[in-house]
DNA sequence: GACGACATTCATACCGGTCGGTATGTTGGT
DNA sequence: ACCAACATACCGACCGGTATGAATGTCGTC
């Protein structure tokens, strides 16, 4: 079992998380297979083992890596009993990593769906497998909270959840672009002052 | 002054059209100069003769088309006297580009802001001037609003007028990826609704 | 437990194609 | 004669992908 070099399980994460870095600054496309193989040591035989193709690396990043990191961060959401709070704690507990990845970079997911997104269907198809995710997180928090009392019954729980992704979203694009972690926090603000308003009278 | 030929400044019009047309389908890095020139049968000595390189070229499609289809579309809310009405408007009648060009490939603004603004400072600053100017005119028309008493003092223009830019952005970003121009207009129609609580009392 | 057959896990060298960019030639207007 | 406005041919660098071979276990057999 133990093996004096690297485990092939190994491996392929130091592949998975080199080529994750590359693709987030560069975008995919323009993330050369070189660049990714200096990144992390390994050549190009390791990587044509564990995957078929670029485009198979790039699936495996958004699955096995993106996909993972949006359950860390979303997924106590699902567990918790007030979902407005549990969305503004979850910002709040990344808000370090918003400020100093997010503002240069942008969303990781973000920017492969706008990238990928209409020129490649399997990429697509992956993404909005996340944001699905996401998005029935917060929708299912919502209905729990129409029936418990606390959310307004004249809001559409999807519809909701699709604004509160889209907006944010949208703020950490503005930011990133405009290099201001005021704008993506005014931006989130407004959006979380706007979430509040969903509650009922009984529940504020 | 009549020429057999083009003109040069057809020339060059063209030229930045068909770079638009790549570097909106695939990205400015992934926008091959081969086929930007044989969309508009130039070669590359016409190409070289008007730009100094592929990103001065890129530059100029910023400055020249895409910064003039916002003023297009957006230009006359400066001059509304009801500015919400107006975004409104704005929105309404962009219904039609939306629903084929930006559900497919998004906004020509935001997939270069996300690409290249971190890569790229002549970009980012040029796309900044575009959304600057978005932004001031909504802040401003919201302003004269509070003036008149039209729309409520409790609010800050600036930061509700990038609050609309990004959740717009987002929302074409996301139902882009979705192809769902439902989802466009859900979240939309979710960011126009907030829009109308600014008003005051009086105004409504 | 020694040994050979086999599969896994890579490393190296190389491929044709395309990239952005340039050097030079040609043409038409003034 | 001169210069703007191109057209053509060509360049080295780099791209994603492949062919081949060398280690390194893995496992059945005796």
């Amino acid at each position: 079992m133990t093996t004096t070099t690297h485990s092939p399980a190994r491996t392929r994460e130091e592949l998975l998380h080199a080529a994750f870095c590359e693709i987030y600054r560069h975008g995919f496309q323009a993330a050369s297979l070189s660049r990714i193989l200096g990144r992390c040591a390994c050549t190009k035989g390791a990587l044509y083992h564990h995957f078929g193709s670029k485009t198979e690396l790039g699936y495996a990043v958004v699955d096995e890596l993106i996909a993972g990191w949006f359950d860390e961060r979303w997924g106590h959401v699902a567990r918790a009993e007030d979902t407005i709070a549990a969305l503004q704690s979850a910002i709040d507990s990344g808000l370090a990593d918003m400020q100093e990845l997010s503002l240069d970079q942008g969303c990781p997911l973000n920017n492969l769906a706008q990238e990928m997104s209409p020129i490649d269907e399997g990429f697509r198809l992956r993404i909005a497998k996340v944001y699905e995710k996401w998005s029935g997180i917060i929708a299912d928090g919502l209905r729990r909270g129409q029936e418990a009392g606390t959310i307004r019954r004249d809001i559409d729980p999807d519809k909701i959840a699709g604004f509160f992704i889209g907006s944010f979203e949208g703020s950490i694009g503005l930011a990133k672009n405009e290099q201001s972690f005021e704008r993506m926090m005014n931006n989130i603000g407004v959006l979380m002052e706007y979430m509040e308003t969903l509650r009922t009278k009984r529940a504020a």
